[in-house]
Parts: structure tokens; C-alpha cells; sequence
DNA sequence: CAACCGTAGATTGTCGACAATCGACTTCCC
DNA sequence: GGGAAGTCGATTGTCGACAATCTACGGTTG
């Protein structure tokens, strides 16, 4: 097998260095008010400080970053109100894309949702916690898929990267996995009965089970 | 008066450059398909290529240009699909400000929108259609900031600048200024009565109304 | 001692030059 | 005449240097 494209022809190093930030901010390796200056990150990336500066860019369109005219950047602080506002929008969009998919009769897509269930599954029973969130992420991300918008699709990846960082931050997996599994093979059901309503109120108690679990006990930093 | 602090100390030359460029593409000035090379606008407006770059990236971030790497960016154009689905979510995001607004008891601040309506009825009166546009926008971006929800501001503003745009391309305004006029009114109405549904039905109304005028005859660039 | 001014250090903002890459065109060979 | 390799112009990607700006600190003055 030959390798895929992307290896070869690497993409600009912008891009790659956004990928290397960005990961090492979700996954809470750099904490929130760590300070990020172009020079030094220039200078231990061994490149110039014309792509760093661009990834800065980057993530600082996507929320992760806060950044001061002339003062510099610095991981964005997480605060309880904004873990509220993105559980808030995650449940609109999720909701959004359940309707649209009930609605555009996708039912023969349903089987990539039900091979991520089944993954899931597969991974709860050894309990490995880990890889059953990997595919709690995956899930939310072909349901969106589903709903075969663009628009939303782009906004639902800058929704999921601020949960990603929030679970990170709040690193509670008390979660029962197999009551997670089952949650995710519920709404799988409903959208294959065309329940909407049904779909639409898994839906959100998921998204909410979720929210109040990691607001609870929130501390913003002073 | 002493002018405002913005005229003293200028912003950072991207954003004055990205600003341009925006208001440039939003007005139709800049048609979907140009091609915007960094060296040309460099030169056009007198600056080295770092801020226009930076520009450039900006207003792809915002789905306003389209860049291929090694080959340069161009106005990105603007499909039937786009324009539907930007529509759909203004109708799903409006809704969910609205869901906001009557939760949280605003009713209080609900006097900003019907200024806004005051001043929407008076120049339909004076049968200044453009100023009428003008209010109109302002009502939405006021019902917005009412839910009180950075996050879902955030999203606004980037859907507001393609609403602009589209409209800008399809430059139609055979609207009749009275009607736009009642609807505004009725859903300020609706909000004060803290009738969650018929506000949910008269936003939803709007939009779709707006939605259909635009979309009606849309043609695609082949 | 307090308030103010000015300066120093750090950081970003901007610039011009060079390198890498892409796509189209040309040319060469069959 | 057709196909493929090579080349060329255009554009972005990256770099190092210099300028502009901000804040904190320290000195000065009443």
C-alpha cells in the first residue's frame, strides 16, 4: 500500500503547526493563560515566525486563543459560561442535523452510525474507556455528516474542538460506558423509526447529561 | 467633539485591509469568481504583502474567499446550495435567540428592538428603501446580542456577512418596505407577550420569506 | 510621599527578498 | 499527429531584519 498523498506532499507548515498547537491545547498539554509568543515558538519549532504567526491566526479564529494587538497571545481561558454556550449550540446543531436527517429520508446512511455503536461497544465491553470516547466523538461527527450540510459541518468541527478541550480540562470519565453505548444506540433506533421526536429528545438529554456533568463543580479562574 | 479613539490609533493594517476587502465582496463590488492575488493588492493599496496576506486568511476563515495553495484565492462563489443553507441556519440560530430572549425575561431591553422598528417604520415612510435594509439588519444583530450569548454573536455576524452578500449579488428589492415594516413589529410583539411559539413562527415566517425571495431563480455560476 | 513623565524591554506589526510549488505551455521524440 | 517530459511564468510559502506599540518600572518633581 502506498502511502496516502498527504505524506508526501506535505501541507503548509502553517497548517501543520496550527495541527500541532491545536492538539496540544485540547488535550490540555498547554493550560489556559499559557502565554504564546511567535519568537519563542518560532524558535523552537526551528522555523520563522511568518507560519507561527498564521497558526496563531488559526486557532485564534477558532476560539482557542486570545489574542492582544501588540501584547502577544495566550491559550484562552475557559470559563463555566462558555462550557454552557458551546453545550447549548452543540445541542441546537445536533438537534438541527437529527431533523434534516429524518426529513431527507437518509435511512440507508443510518449503517455508519450503527458501525461506530457497535465499535463502541466492542471497546465498553473491555473497557477501555479511552477508545469508547473516541468513538463518542466520531459518533456526533457522522451524525452531522449526515445531515449533508456544509455550512453546519464547519461550525459543528470549531463546536466539537472547544469540547474536546473541555473534556480535557475536566479530565472525569466516570461515565458508565455502557449506559453511553446504549444512549447512542437509542437515537440510532429512533432515527431509523423516523421518530422525530423521539430522536430530537434523546438527543438533547444526551447533550445535557454531558453539559451537566462536566459544569457541575466548574471553577473559572480568577 | 473630539474624534473617536479608533481614528487616532489605527487598527492593525489587516484589518483595516480585511475590512476593505469584505465590504468590497459584501457590496458586490468584488464578484464571485475575481481572482485576488497578494502582490496586485499589495500594490493597489500601497502595502508590503504581510497584511494582505493576513487579510486574505481572515476573510477565508469567514467563507468569503476560496485559497488553494501555491495558486492564489479568489472571490468564492455563490451556489443555490450556499445560499440555503445559510438561510436554514440564520432561520435555526434566530429561533434559538428568540428560544433566549423569552427564557431569560429580556423584556426590558425588547425597547432597543422597537426603536429599531420606529426608526425601520420611519424611513419606509420616506420610501428609502436602502436605510429600511439597513434597520433591518440592525434589528436581527439587536435580537441576537438580546439572547445574550457570545458564542452564538460569534456565528451571527459570520451568516450576516454572507446574507449581506447575497443580497448584494441579487440586488432585489422588490419588497414591499410596509410589510417588512408589520413583520418586525409582530415579532417584537410576540416577545413582549412572551408568546414563545408565535415569535418562534413569525421569525421563522420572515426568514423563510426572505429565504425564498433569493433563492427564486438563483443561477448558479457553471 | 504621591503623581507624573519618560525610558527600557519585550512583543507584535510590517517590510522586501528569496525559495518552493503549481499549472500551462512548449518542445521533442516516436 | 500524439503523447510525454521538460521548462517557464505566476503565485504563494518562508525567511530574517527593522519599525511600531504596549506595559512596567524607575526617576523626577511638586
Amino acid at each position: 500500500m502506498l502511502p496516502a498523498a498527504g505524506e508526501f506532499k506535505s501541507e503548509p507548515l502553517r497548517l501543520r503547526i496550527a495541527a500541532v498547537l491545536r492538539d496540544a491545547i485540547l488535550d490540555g498539554d498547554l493550560r489556559p493563560g499559557t502565554p504564546l509568543t511567535e519568537t519563542a515558538l518560532a524558535e523552537q519549532l526551528a522555523v520563522s515566525r511568518a507560519p507561527v504567526r498564521e497558526a496563531i491566526r488559526i486557532l485564534a479564529k477558532e476560539g482557542l486563543i486570545d489574542t492582544k494587538p501588540y501584547r502577544g497571545s495566550l491559550v484562552r481561558e475557559v470559563t463555566r459560561r462558555d462550557v454552557e454556550e458551546v453545550y447549548g449550540l452543540r445541542r441546537l446543531h445536533e438537534s438541527f442535523a437529527v431533523e434534516r436527517i429524518v426529513q431527507r429520508h437518509a435511512t440507508a446512511d443510518l449503517d455508519r452510525l450503527a458501525e461506530v455503536c457497535t465499535r463502541m461497544r466492542g471497546h465498553a465491553e473491555q473497557g477501555d474507556m479511552r477508545a469508547v470516547s473516541v468513538e463518542d466523538d466520531r459518533f456526533h461527527r457522522v451524525l452531522i455528516e449526515l445531515a449533508d450540510h456544509e455550512l453546519l459541518l464547519t461550525i459543528w468541527i470549531q463546536l466539537s474542538h472547544r469540547v474536546r478541550q473541555i473534556m480535557s480540562l475536566r479530565n472525569l470519565q466516570i461515565e458508565d460506558p455502557n449506559r453511553v453505548v446504549a444512549n447512542h444506540v437509542a437515537i440510532v433506533d429512533a432515527l431509523r423509526a423516523k421518530d422525530l421526536a423521539s430522536a430530537l429528545a434523546r438527543v438533547a438529554r444526551h447533550v445535557e447529561e454531558g453539559s451537566e456533568l462536566v459544569v457541575e463543580g466548574w471553577i473559572d479562574a480568577p
